[in-house]
RNA sequence: GGGGAGAUACCCGAGUGGCCAAAGGGGACUGACUGUAAAUCAGUUGUGUAACACUUCAGAGGUUCGAAUCCUCUUCUCCCCA
């Protein structure tokens, strides 16, 4: 309706390029108008700039927040320069009870230090020439307090409250800090700083996001696009998908344990995977998940698909010195079957070395074993595990708590607990 | 500044002198069923080689034969009034 006097229709390469900049977008804000920041960019030669916030206190990459990442080198592939802001200021002032004058500046070092192993992370996705690493304390740093209050007058405190996580809060009395209410002012004001054409981030962002473009808006800016994308769901198919709640798949992690974690999540949210996290084309998505769903196709296999083309993306297939072509990929997926379908140990398993000392008589109580091997947290969380028949050596379940294994039993053996926790046994010597 | 409520195990949350190592849920773990999916069912979920003992209910003291529960102080949070 209000596009009536919008720029002219853009070219068939300009509309190839925003179909692949919105694949697996929920939404952009305004609708229109990443079509317009690209066509002015095309016709003044100028690429745009794509900011994304970081909160450096968690240097992990886990997949979940790739998808971001994957988009950020989309337009980095488009010629377009992406700015990483590293919140360094808002992390600093961000602790809610500094209590001493001297952690600050310890933290100081610290944050820089998370910041730097970030983008060493970072370079696994983005392309690092291309990338312009700043920290917000470069401008937030220098406000003083007139300008703060000057900035904190722009917004009030109703707008501010409606956030979704302040609101929510609110009403459940939990407690909100003053300092809080203050972070979308410091992002929004990162967007001014940098005059960014496009910020990117989670829909958890919206805000953050939005109070930027206002912002920019009252600096005489032309506001930013926002572009949201969703939340990865983590593994259990429920929650999003973060590292403290032990749902993710790390980008580092290894092909193995990233196709175990990829085969185990949730049909349901398998579309959602293929789209944001691979870039298998949405037609043939749509077609795989169809086979899946109709039965035509038995949904592991889809599901190995998946973690497949993962698993590429982040241990690519080389060529060896042989000259043949070697896939991760393939070896994670027949490990997999070994293991798991013909019920096989693991080739690598984390090695528990056992020191002298644990031996009596050279037997060694089982549950002794089981937690000098990190597999339970005391000797009564693995009574309880070999109680219920979780717990086996060499492929022989162990059914007696209080049973004594002797030393030369236990050396090299495989020691396994549930269905998917292994360890070999290595005695000292 | 005044008044009131509260802090319980990973999380939420019952418990207001012994029957409390502490209900119930969630989560997690183990087993069954499977496709290491989901759903479902069963069990486990402070520590100790364990029908006994020990350490836990924000922190420090106190009352009592006995305290998560009562008293005092401290720390933190929420609500109402100004």
């Amino acid at each position: 309706m209000e596009n009536e006097n919008t720029s002219a229709p853009l070219s068939a390469e300009l509309l190839e390029q925003v179909k692949l900049l919105k694949r697996g977008a929920q939404s952009v804000v305004p609708d229109n108008g990443l079509e317009q920041k690209l066509a002015r960019s095309a016709s003044t030669g100028k690429p745009l700039k794509i900011k994304l916030g970081l909160d450096p206190t968690a240097p992990d990459i886990h997949l979940g927040f790739a998808v971001v990442l994957r988009k950020l080198r989309q337009f980095q592939d488009l010629g377009h320069q992406v700015i990483i802001i590293i919140g360094d200021y808002t992390a600093l002032i961000g602790d809610p009870s500094g209590r001493s004058a001297t952690r600050p500046m310890l933290s100081a070092e610290a944050v820089h230090a998370n910041a730097m192993t970030y983008v060493d992370q970072l370079a696994r996705i983005l392309d690092r020439d291309k990338t312009v690493v700043r920290f917000n304390g470069e401008w937030l740093g220098k406000l003083d307090f007139a300008q703060l209050v000057q900035l904190s007058s722009k917004f009030t405190v109703a707008r501010i409250m409606e956030r979704e996580d302040f609101a929510n809060r609110f009403s459940q009395h939990l407690p909100i800090s003053l300092h809080e209410l203050l972070y979308p002012l410091a992002q929004a004001y990162d967007s001014v700083a940098i005059e960014a054409d496009v910020e990117m981030g989670g829909l958890d962002q919206t805000f953050n996001i939005l109070a930027g473009r206002d912002l920019q808006e009252k600096e005489g800016q032309d506001p930013q696009i926002a572009l949201f994308m969703p939340l990865l769901v983590g593994l259990d198919g429920v929650k999003k998908m973060s590292k403290s709640l032990g749902n993710y798949v790390g980008i580092a992690e290894s092909p193995d344990v990233m196709f175990g974690k990829l085969l185990s999540i949730s049909d349901t949210i398998m579309r959602d995977y293929f789209v944001l996290c691979t870039d298998v084309s949405l037609e043939e998505i749509d077609k795989l998940i169809k086979q899946a769903e109709s039965g035509e196709v038995n949904p592991k296999d889809v599901k190995r698909r998946l973690a497949r083309e993962i698993i590429d993306i982040y241990h690519p297939p080389f060529t060896a010195e042989d000259g043949s072509l070697v896939s991760l990929s393939a070896r994670a997926d027949e490990e997999w079957h070994r293991v798991h379908a013909a019920g096989q140990a693991p080739a690598d398993m984390p090695e528990t070395v056992l020191s002298d000392d644990l031996f009596a008589d050279d037997t060694i109580w089982i549950c002794k074993l089981l937690v000098a091997a990190g597999m339970a947290k005391s000797n009564g969380e693995a009574m309880r595990l070999v109680q219920q028949g979780g717990v086996s050596l060499n492929g022989d379940k162990v059914t007696d708590s209080k049973a004594n294994v002797s030393r030369t039993i236990v050396d090299n053996a495989v020691l396994k607990v549930g269905a998917r926790r292994f360890a070999r046994l290595i005695l000292a010597s």
